[in-house]
RNA sequence: UCCCCCAUAGCUCAAGGGCAGAGCGACCGGUUGUUAACCGGCUGAUCUUGGUUCGAUUCCAGGUGGGGGAGCCA
């Protein structure tokens, strides 16, 4: 048989249909659950997807990027738990209820199917045993579970506010689902509704989440780091007590900056709080009246926008600063925001921007309390925040910044005016939503017994069976309309009660579920303890940086509080993460409306599975975008092509059962076959995948060299990179993996042959090239044993013909040697 | 405006105080069993200006360009 016969043959259509028929009865990915399995475990994790239709490019690359990951291990003879389910309550199916008149489940399930027949012929090696969806009620009966223990921790609340209301999609929006102003999901405008709704107070872990960062430094994405870091938004300060003419109670003030106390000249309170109405003398309240009605006017965009020119009112009052007993005016002003620190503010306007633009409006007084050698912020306009000596400020004065901020926090101490203090950006996450398609908040309200939770052993509290337009947005949780269900028992004295009509965020549901996945069927409780230790916490998570804040973020607050429980052991659910980039078209995401959109299926049905697993992995780096208009899906079905024509070349002229003498093989192919098995796990290892595949085609070049043009296809170093190039390539290309093992003489599955080991005798240079330069310019080369002494190298290297030449009759000044590989000779 | 990261061939990436090299693409040639495959060749690349050094693409400083993040958070 020849090379050009066998060429003919590979078809990877056939193989697909083939294998994926063979590998059904394999169950080659099933993770271990028995204790006493002696393999090491790793977990494995690719973000669970969302069921909006069939997968798509984005997923593709994602899942080929786990997938390598997880059958790298799968080669190692890990025992690897890499399972699969769907994140499957949320909006997109009420709105397709809506359209077609049905139920939400019939699109929700009807897709996930699609998916699942569509990750299976993608290769996924996913334990299909263990696969969940959060939206079937033995998951969201946890979901609930969970609720409740959170509720008696007191780490579930109810309570008054304004919130963030999406008027498209009719629902109430956590902090971190608003954009720039605008609903994550829909891009509407946000507006500030006052509700009454379900909280998680994440507030209370914000050290530990910042703290517990540290030893993902280094695992995890330095820029999902950065942005966690930022939405925590931990400052250090002092709280400072102001006293209030007129009022009984002090106010207190959070500032970063005590040390600038004695240059407070002004006191700023929130315009939309309720400190500033009461705060506001009876003679300013139609002024501030009308003022707080155009500050309600403005939507987050407008009020977020840069360099909006500053506005607030006098409110007849005034403050005294407790180191002075100075009296400053208190203003009302929407610069401050009523929900960070303590919604009031000690202006300090020479060294802050924000203030000195306000003192400059409204004639305000600017009095320089540091010392920064910078001209005065009064005349410039520019504040002066940075270092300096302490100036009119009493005690402080010629202090540092640093010295003065703990000298005036013991004076404060002392005096019980203030304290040390920390502030965070973090809020409270708001879990409400008034809509149908998640789980149910699991508290019912009883006229005598008020707030009740709902005994555990009445979960799930199900969804009622609402339809079609039973589920169009009024306004209120469609789950309002269904008074069957929201008329029920008090659990606690049977009088008549009534449930709370919202769902949980769906982001509750994904808070969780790496967790279910190490027991998916258990019935006792969210998961098996045992179980969850053995596997977690996950070795290695795969997603996409959309989710740097959210999923991550609150997953990483389950996780301590369900350590706080005693239920885990550890305190963070993810040890290393990968964010994969995106699959973009000309430079721009792919989108309905820029019509750029490239259809998944069309690409395979094309290309090839395996093709466009390599063209995903191959394209870029797996955190780098990929341009799709950049890469070539044919350029790797050419190189399967020849993987192909090498395992057949061999298959063709000796067996797998002939033990051939591999010493006697083509040294130089064995080099780089070796060579490339080095590189290739520790490139795997780095997941620096793009780069193990180039490897992969040197070696495909390398053997074809050898077949062409050297010993044949019969050598036995040939069939030696032939069957490593199977293995290796099998992370990638799992259906040409499998078509070639079998070509080679092996049972599949491939995926189980065990990762090859690199001789280390292979893998070291005898001789070596050394560059002879003269001041720096390479003037000669020379062949030399790898393990050269420095002065014989000296010897070689001044006797080169190249350096006699180029020395031209020049004294010599100095020798430097690195042996084996440079010689530089400095002239005189 | 501020903070962080990056800058190597047409593209995607390596290496790295000491010969700058892979894959892909394009092009040219050879070859065969010519709707094509294979083989060979080719592309002469370290953003810019200084500094340190025997030697800088690598280290340092400034600049430029790109990416990301923050965004009245006191």
């Amino acid at each position: 048989m020849t090379a050009a016969e066998n060429a003919d043959r590979y078809d990877p259509r056939a193989i697909q249909q083939k294998w994926q028929q063979r590998w059904a009865d394999l169950d080659t990915f099933s993770a271990s659950d028995d204790p006493a399995d002696p393999r090491p475990r790793r977990y494995v994790l690719d973000m669970f997807p969302y069921p909006s239709g069939d997968l798509h490019m984005g997923h593709a690359e994602a899942y080929a990027v786990g997938d390598a990951m997880a059958r790298y291990y799968f080669q190692r003879d890990y025992n690897v738990l890499h399972p699969i389910g769907w994140d499957a309550f949320g909006l997109p199916a009420e709105n397709a209820a809506i359209r077609n008149n049905t139920h939400p489940a019939d699109w929700t399930y009807k897709n996930i199917e699609t998916q699942a027949a569509s990750f299976r012929n993608y290769a996924v090696s996913f334990d299909w045993s263990r696969r969940l969806q959060t939206c079937d009620p033995a998951y969201y009966r946890w979901t609930q579970w969970l609720f409740l223990r959170f509720y008696e921790r007191g780490l579930a609340y109810r309570k008054d506010g304004y919130v963030n209301w999406c008027p498209v999609d009719q629902t109430v929006l956590a902090n971190e689902q608003v954009i720039n102003g605008r609903c994550e999901r829909c891009g509407a405008e946000v507006i500030r509704r006052a509700l009454t709704q379900w909280y998680f107070k994440i507030t209370e872990y914000a050290d530990r989440l910042l703290a517990d960062m540290a030893p993902l430094e280094g695992k995890w994405p330095e820029r999902v780091l950065l942005m966690q870091r930022n939405w925590i938004g931990r400052s250090e300060g002092a709280e400072v007590r102001f006293s209030i003419e007129g009022r009984h109670e002090p106010v207190t003030v959070f500032t970063t900056r005590p040390d600038t106390l004695y240059g407070a000249t002004f006191f700023v309170v929130a315009a939309d709080s309720a400190l500033a109405n009461e705060l506001c003398a009876p003679e300013h309240a139609a002024e501030f009246e009308s003022y707080l009605a155009e500050v309600r006017k403005l939507t987050d965009i407008e009020r977020q926008a840069a360099d909006r020119e500053k506005t607030g009112v006098f409110l007849g009052r005034y403050a005294i600063n407790p180191v002075n007993n100075e009296r400053i005016e208190v203003w009302a002003a929407d610069y401050v925001l009523p929900d960070y620190g303590t919604g009031a503010i000690m202006a300090v306007p020479a060294h802050d921007q924000r203030d000195l633009d306000f003192a400059r409006k409204f004639g305000l007084p600017v009095r320089v309390v540091v010392d920064t050698r910078l001209p005065d912020p009064a005349q410039t306009g520019t504040a002066t925040p940075g270092e300096g000596t302490l100036v009119n400020s009493g005690p402080l004065d010629g202090l540092s910044k640093s010295a003065a901020i703990a000298k005036i926090i013991e004076i404060l101490a002392a005096r019980d005016l203030g304290r040390a203090a920390t502030s965070y950006r973090l809020r409270d996450w708001l879990v409400s939503r008034q809509r149908f398609w998640g789980a149910p908040i699991p508290i019912v309200y009883c006229d005598g017994c008020g707030e009740v939770a709902v005994p555990d052993d009445q979960l799930p509290v199900l969804l009622p069976d609402l339809r079609g337009q039973d589920l169009a947005p009024k306004g209120a949780s469609p789950l309002a309309a269904a008074t069957d269900w929201v008329n029920t028992e008090c659990p606690k004295c049977g009088g008549p009660a009534k449930r709370d009509t919202d769902t949980m965020d769906t982001f509750v549901d994904s808070s969780w579920y790496f967790l279910r996945y190490c027991s998916p069927t258990f019935e006792h409780g969210p998961f098996d303890v045992e179980a969850v230790r053995r596997w977690s916490p996950v070795d290695l998570y795969v997603g996409g940086v959309e989710h740097a804040i959210l999923h991550l973020l609150y997953s990483r607050f389950f996780v301590k509080v369900l350590h706080d429980m005693r239920m885990l052991d550890f305190v963070e659910p993810f040890t290393a993460l990968v964010n994969q980039g995106q699959v973009i078209n000309q430079g721009k995401a792919m989108s309905k409306s820029l019509g750029n959109g490239v259809d998944l299926g069309l690409q395979l049905a094309e290309h090839g599975v395996d093709a466009i697993r390599l063209t995903m992995i191959f394209a870029s780096p797996p955190e780098d975008d990929i341009d799709w208009a950049d890469v070539r899906p044919e350029a790797l079905v050419r190189f399967l092509t020849r993987v192909y024509r090498v395992a057949a070349d061999v298959a063709s002229v000796s067996s797998a059962a002939a033990a051939a003498d591999l010493a006697a093989g083509d040294l130089d192919l064995r080099k780089v076959t070796h060579k490339t098995i080095d590189e290739v796990t520790r490139l795997v290892e780095s997941t620096r995948l793009n780069v193990a595949v180039a490897r992969l085609m040197e070696l495909v070049s390398a053997a074809r060299r050898t077949i062409d043009s050297g010993g044949g296809a019969a050598d036995p170093a040939v069939r030696e990179a032939a069957e490593t190039l199977t293995v290796l390539l099998s992370l990638f290309a799992p259906y040409t993996a499998e078509e070639c093992w079998e070509l080679l003489g092996h049972a599949p599955s491939v995926a189980l042959a065990g990762w090859p080991v690199a001789d280390p005798a292979l893998l070291v240079e005898e001789t070596a090239t050394c560059v002879v330069q003269v001041d720096g310019k390479v003037r000669d080369r020379l062949e030399v044993p790898a393990d050269i002494g420095e002065d014989e190298l000296r010897e070689l290297a001044l006797a080169a013909p190249g350096v006699e030449r180029a020395l031209a009759g020049r004294g010599v000044r100095t020798v430097i040697v690195r042996a084996p590989k440079l010689v530089n000779v400095v002239s005189a």
